[in-house]
DNA sequence: TTGAAAGCGTTACCAA
DNA sequence: TTGGTAACGCTTTCAA
C-alpha cells in the first residue's frame, strides 16, 4: 500500500481525468477519436502529472519492443563503430534503440550474446562478422529477424551480405602493378576471417594474371593489429627479402608497418610503397596519407537498417549494398 | 486463438509439469525449496520445452530491467568507446544490458536521449560529458541514478566525476619547458568544453610559473579532430609566429599537426616537439610515435560502473578514480 | 465515442 | 512445500 508510486500510470491518469483506461490509451495512440472535452481534458492532466507511458507494459502486451540488438566484435573498434553509427541513425529515425553486446571473435561467446539478445525480446538482432557458423545464425533467425554482415546467407528471416573484398584488393593491387612494382609484399589478416582470406586471393591472384611470380616469402602473417603489421615488416626485412611495396590487409597493420619502415629510415613512398584495406579515418592523416581501399562503413550501417526494418515490419528506405573503392593518396609512387 | 504460441511461457511449465506457475517461479529463482519429484519433472519439462523466461514481463513485475542506458556523443569515437569497453565488461559481470544512444554534444539531443533511456525504464544512465547542464542532470536523477564523467556532481542518486586535466596539461607542459622549449604553441579544444578549458590552463600557468611570457598569438583554436589540427599549424606557420614545439589539446589534432609539417617537409621531433593529449591506440603507431597524456580510459568506464552498481543496490567492486599520465614516446627533442 | 474487462508473462502474498 | 490469485501497466476486443 503505496502512498504514492514513483511514476504515474495510464489509471492514474484516467481517475484525474474522469475517464477510462482505454480512452486514455486511445488518446495516447490515435486510435480512436476522442470527443473535445475529454481529449482537453487529458491533455490538461498528462500535461500536469507529466505522464510517460510505461514502455516495458506496452511491449509486454504488443509482443514488440522497439529494440534491436547488435552484436559486436569489440566496442573498441573504430571498425565497427562506423558502421553501428549507420545503425543507428537509421534505427532512431524509426523509433528503435539499440542493445549493443560484443562477442570479440570468439564463436562461443556470440552465440551467448545473441541468446541474451533474445531472451531481451529485441525484435531484430544484426550481427556484424564474427565467427558463428551459418547454421548457429540460421537457427537463431527462427527466433528473431536477423541481418549479418561480413557473410553471404539467405534465410526466411535471415539476410547476410559483404562486401566485394575480393575484387577490392585486385584493384589495389592493379594499381601497384601498373605503378611498377613486381615484388610486392603482402601483410595477411587472420585466416579465420573470409574478408582476410579474399583479401589475399586478390593478392595472390592478381600477381598471376600478370604472370608475376607469387613468392612464399613475401607473404607474412598478420593479425589486423598495428602490432602485427609491425611485426611483419620486421620478419621481413630480416628474411632479407627484397620488395618495393607492402599490401597491407587493413589499415591498422599498414600502420604498424609504417613505423617499421620509420625506425629503419626507410622513406615511404620514396623507398617502399604502402597500400591499406579499410581507410579508417586516420589514414588521411597519416605521414605519409594512405592510399587504401575505402570501405564504406557507415553506409554499410544504413544498408543493414534498412535491410532489418522491413523483416520486421516497418517500412524502410531501400537498402543498397555500397560498393568498395580505391582512394589513391600519397603512400604509393610509380617506380621505374 | 493461436494454435501454438511462439514462446513457451511458465504457465505451460506448469501445466507441463503438474504444478503451479507459482512453483514454477520459486524453482527458477531459488526462492524456496521445491521437493524432489516436483523438481525432477520441472527440470525435465523446462529443459524439453526450451523454456526461457520472459524479461519484459519480470522487469514489468519487478520494477527493475537490469539494463542501463549509456549516453555517449558519438558511438564513432575511439575516445568514449574505449570507456564504454570498460563499463560492458563490469555490466556484463554484473548481468546487465546496455541501451547506447549518442548525444552528439548537443545539450538538446542529449537531454532527449535520456528521456528516451528513462522511458525505457533503464536501472541507471551513464553520461560521458557532454553539454547538458548539472542542474538538468540532478533533475534527471530523481528518476534514475546516474554517473557522469567528464564533470564534479554530487547529488543523492547522481555523482559526477572528471580527471585532472589542469595537473596533467601541467605536466606535459613541463616537460617541454624541462627540454629546453620556450616558444611553444598550443591548439586548443572547443572552448564550451571543461576538459579542453582545464588543458588551456594548464599550459598558460606552467608557461606563467616559468616566466614565459604567454604570446596569443601562439594559441590557435582547434576543433578536436585531425583538420582542425592540421588548420592550426597552417595558421600558425602563415603568421610567422617563431616556435619550436607544439602542445596539441588532443591526440588527434597532434595528428592534423603532424601532417600539416609534414607537408613542409619540417621534421618531428628535429625541427619541431609535438606533444599531444589522450593517447589514443594510434599514437604509439604514427611517426614518430607520440608522446602525450594517457588518458586511462578503460579504467574510467570499469571506475564508472563500480559506481553506478551500488546506487543501483547492486554490490560492485570499490571504485578507484583513475589517473592521468604522461607517456613518453618519439616525438619530443631537446633542444640547446 | 466510450467503458468494462480480459490478458500479456511474471512474481509474491496469503492460505492451506 | 505448495497452490490460488492479485498485481505490474498497458492494449484491445466486445458491448453499449
Amino acid at each position: 500500500m503505496k502512498t504514492e508510486s514513483t511514476t504515474t500510470t495510464l489509471q492514474q491518469v484516467a481517475d484525474a481525468a474522469g475517464v477510462s483506461p482505454a480512452t486514455v490509451s486511445r488518446f495516447l495512440n490515435g486510435t480512436a477519436k476522442v470527443s473535445g472535452e475529454k481529449r482537453e481534458a487529458l491533455e490538461r492532466v498528462i500535461e500536469q502529472l507529466q505522464y510517460k507511458p510505461n514502455r516495458l507494459a506496452q511491449s509486454l502486451k504488443m509482443g514488440t519492443t522497439r529494440t534491436i540488438g547488435v552484436l559486436t566484435q569489440s566496442i573498441e573498434s573504430g571498425y565497427f563503430n562506423k558502421t553501428m553509427t549507420g545503425i543507428e541513425d537509421v534505427m532512431k529515425a524509426a523509433g528503435y534503440a539499440m542493445l549493443i553486446m560484443s562477442g570479440h571473435w570468439h564463436a562461443d561467446e556470440e552465440a551467448d550474446r545473441v541468446e541474451l539478445l533474445i531472451g531481451r525480446r529485441v525484435d531484430g538482432v544484426v550481427i556484424l562478422t564474427g565467427n558463428m557458423t551459418d547454421g548457429q545464425i540460421l537457427k537463431f533467425s527462427k527466433q528473431v529477424p536477423i541481418i549479418a554482415f561480413g557473410r553471404k546467407l539467405e534465410g526466411e528471416r535471415a539476410r547476410g551480405f559483404c562486401l566485394d573484398n575480393y575484387a577490392a584488393a585486385c584493384e589495389a593491387m592493379e594499381l601497384l602493378v601498373e605503378q611498377g612494382h613486381r615484388r610486392i609484399a603482402f601483410i595477411a589478416g587472420p585466416a579465420d576471417q573470409e574478408d582476410a582470406r579474399a583479401r589475399l586471393a586478390g593478392y595472390r591472384d592478381t600477381l598471376n594474371r600478370h604472370r608475376i611470380p607469387v613468392d612464399a616469402g613475401l607473404i607474412v602473417d598478420g593479425d589486423f593489429q598495428e602490432s602485427g603489421g609491425l611485426l611483419a615488416v620486421d620478419q621481413l626485412l630480416a628474411s632479407q627479402q627484397r620488395f618495393t611495396a607492402i599490401f597491407a590487409a587493413n589499415d591498422l597493420m599498414a600502420y604498424g608497418a609504417r613505423l617499421a619502415l620509420y625506425r629503419r629510415s626507410i622513406r615511404v613512398p620514396d623507398d617502399i610503397s604502402i597500400i591499406g584495406f579499410d581507410d579508417l579515418h586516420s589514414s588521411m592523416y597519416t605521414t605519409p596519407p594512405l592510399t587504401t581501399v575505402r570501405q564504406p562503413l557507415y553506409e554499410v550501417g544504413t544498408c543493414i537498417g534498412n535491410m532489418l526494418l522491413p523483416l520486421m515490419g516497418q517500412k524502410s528506405a531501400p537498402a543498397h549494398i555500397p560498393a568498395l573503392s580505391l582512394v589513391v593518396r600519397e603512400s604509393v609512387r610509380r617506380i621505374a
